[in-house]
DNA sequence: CCTAAGTAGTTGAACTCTCAGCGATTGAGA
DNA sequence: TCTCAATCGCTGAGAGTTCAACTACTTAGG
């Protein structure tokens, strides 16, 4: 933390606030539309999908983590509902015995053929219709150059980086 | 929900990810920095911040939800904590007596003046300094266009609205 | 080999948020 | 005035996330 910190300008502060509260609004009503239609959280939501796009519906329980940007504890005790609800199973893993795979079965598959129009209809509707093409465009350029800055830079501040 | 979906096409689900992923990555970020640096989450900050910009600190406990986009359920428990930790104080209000008003203590004003340089630093090193003024620009749009988008219309579909 | 360090995944406790339901108070209409 | 709906805020239970600690296994180095 530097002595004298460089505060937001006006533009800052407005862009920042709207963006605030857009996400919010946004992320709030997609969560409440899942939770309500399908009885799942987005993030649970989000590891279904992870896994019917692999191979075999089947993952690494670090991959999966890494893929649904998820805390290795938070993945554990979210297959652990997922599997009790029947819609995960976990195998062992035989070159690693440490490790294990999450499987989709096919009720979970059903799970989310039965989920997923509902909330993209949601997602078009809350999201994409407000923006024309030029804004989705412009949302993506920025969504991607926000993943490559954060993706590269350590989640603290290294020291020496001027700190 | 009807009966065939309108998925996204490739466009949009690559505009839809890289929107969640870099939301999710700043957002976890920005989380994390306040929690180690204020032991503070993200909401618990910006209800420090509403107050500190009140008329004398202090706002009724409805228009502090509603300010911070928080459900009254939400507000009374992280007013609760705050209280204990002695940054809000609770007052009676005399015209309505169902309601209270959540008034922001010397100590919390403390503890946001100490909060506050980290957390702007965050923003502008994890946000900001990944967009040029052509992409600030933009996201204000975008956002502000979303947030009339959805300020507009009702969290749940409305009868007869094409659904 | 044998040890030490690193990795995979799980667990339990603490915390936050949601939801439903509650008591108290207010306000509108008969 | 009386009643009934609406509003204000709180509470407890349930669910998800985080964090630190832990077991089990693997890998690297002597």
């Amino acid at each position: 933390m530097t002595a004298d910190t460089q505060w937001l300008d006006d533009d800052e502060q407005r862009t920042w606030r709207a963006f605030l509260t857009a996400q919010r609004l946004l992320f709030d009503r997609l969560e409440r539309q899942l939770q309500r239609d399908a009885g799942l959280p987005h993030a649970y939501y989000e590891i279904l999908v992870r896994l019917s796009e692999a191979p075999d519906r089947t993952l690494r329980m670090s991959q999966l983590a890494d893929s649904s940007l998820s805390s290795r504890s938070r993945l554990s005790h979210a297959v652990a509902r997922l599997e009790a609800s029947g819609w995960v199973r976990r195998r062992a893993c035989a070159e690693d015995r440490r490790g294990s795979f999450a499987e989709l079965t096919p009720e979970g598959l059903a799970k989310l053929e039965a989920s997923a129009p509902g909330h993209v209809e949601a997602v078009r509707s809350d999201l994409f219709d407000a923006l024309d093409r030029n804004h989705q465009h412009a949302l993506r350029e920025i969504s991607e150059a926000l993943v490559n800055h954060l993706s590269d830079s350590p989640p603290w501040p290294v020291d020496g980086d001027g700190e």
